[in-house]
DNA sequence: TACAGTTTACTACAACTGTAGTAGCCTGCC
DNA sequence: GGCAGGCTACTACAGTTGTAGTAAACTGTA
C-alpha cells in the first residue's frame, strides 16, 4: 500500500530538495556547502533537514562515498512542483489566470515566456490531457531509472 | 505609501484571510461559518486564528456587529499573492518559464489565459519596468514582537 | 432588571519546524 | 595498530501552528 504520498515540505525542506534535485545525489557535505550563503547553516542543520525528509519518504540513501552517505531524491521535481503550484492556484480560486495577472504586473513576464508557453500548449504530442504516462503525477513510483540532474538555468 | 511589511501567512491563516478577503469585512462567526466544509473547524479555532493575524498586523478590528468584533483585512490580497507568487518563483530560479511550463503541461493553462496576459504586457498604462529590482523577498525579517519569556507549559 | 445565549479573552497543548550540540563509529594514513 | 578527523546517530529545545476548552463579559428580551 505505498501508493501516492502527499509529502509535504517545509520552507527548509524544499530548499534541501532544491538543492539536491540540483545535484542529483550528494552527502550532506555537499547539500550544505551547495545552500545559498545566506541559508548556510550548520551541518547538523541540513542532516537534521535530510534525515525528516527520509523519515518522510522524500529522500533514500543510495550507497556511500567514503564514509558518507550518498542521498537521492526520491520524489521528483516536477512532482513536487506540480503540487506547490496547485496550492498556489487553489488560492486564486483554481484558475491561472489571476496567477497570471500578477505575472505580468510585477514584470515577471515576458512575452517571450508567452511565445514558449503557447507552443508548449500548441505542440501536439503534449496532450494537454492527463494522457502522458511517463510523468503522469508520481503514482507508481518504481524507483529504478534514475535521471541525472536536469541542466535547467 | 504603504510599505506593506512582509508578513507570512501559515496555510490555516491564508485560508482565513481567503475568506476575509472575500467578505470584506466579518465576524469571527461570519469568517467560521465562511469556510468550506471540510475545514470547518471549532469557532476558537478561528478566533485564535484571527487574533494571530491581529497581532501580524494583517487584519483589524473594524467596530462592532451587536456584541461581536468585526474585522477586516490589513493586508491587500494583492499583496499576499505576489509575495506567494514570488517565493513559488524563486523556487524555479526566478523565472516565471517552468512555472509557465508546469502549468501549460498540467492543462491548467488555456490560450485564452495567455491572450489576456499578453494584452495585460502590452497595455502601456502598466509601465512593466522590467528593471524594477523588486525582487527584494524577504530579507529583513523583523515584524512580529519577539515576545519573550512565554514559558508555556 | 434578571436571564440566557452569544462573544470575548485567555489558556492549553501536542505536533511540527528550525537549529544545533555531543558522543561515538569509521577510515585513511603513518 | 593507533590516531585524527570527518560522519553518523541521537538528543535537545525553543518558537510556530493547528485545535480547542473555559470562564467571564456583553446584550437583547421578557
Amino acid at each position: 500500500m505505498g501508493r501516492d504520498r502527499h509529502i509535504r515540505f517545509t520552507r527548509f525542506e524544499l530548499e534541501v530538495m532544491k538543492a539536491l534535485w540540483e545535484l542529483g545525489r550528494a552527502s550532506i557535505k555537499e547539500l550544505q556547502e551547495s545552500l545559498p550563503e545566506p541559508k548556510r547553516v550548520a551541518y547538523t542543520t541540513v542532516q537534521t533537514i535530510v534525515y525528516r525528509l527520509e523519515k518522510k519518504g522524500a529522500v533514500e540513501r543510495a550507497g556511500k562515498a567514503g564514509n558518507a552517505h550518498v542521498f537521492e531524491p526520491l520524489v521528483k521535481r516536477q512532482a513536487a512542483h506540480r503540487r506547490l503550484i496547485d496550492e498556489l492556484l487553489n488560492l486564486f480560486g483554481g484558475s491561472a489566470r489571476p496567477l497570471m495577472a500578477h505575472l505580468a504586473e510585477s514584470g515577471k513576464l515576458s512575452l517571450d515566456d508567452l511565445r514558449e508557453a503557447e507552443g508548449l500548449l500548441a505542440q501536439p504530442g503534449k496532450v494537454v490531457t492527463p494522457a502522458a504516462p511517463d510523468r503522469a503525477a508520481g503514482k507508481k513510483r518504481a524507483v529504478a531509472g534514475r535521471r541525472k540532474a536536469g541542466a535547467r538555468k
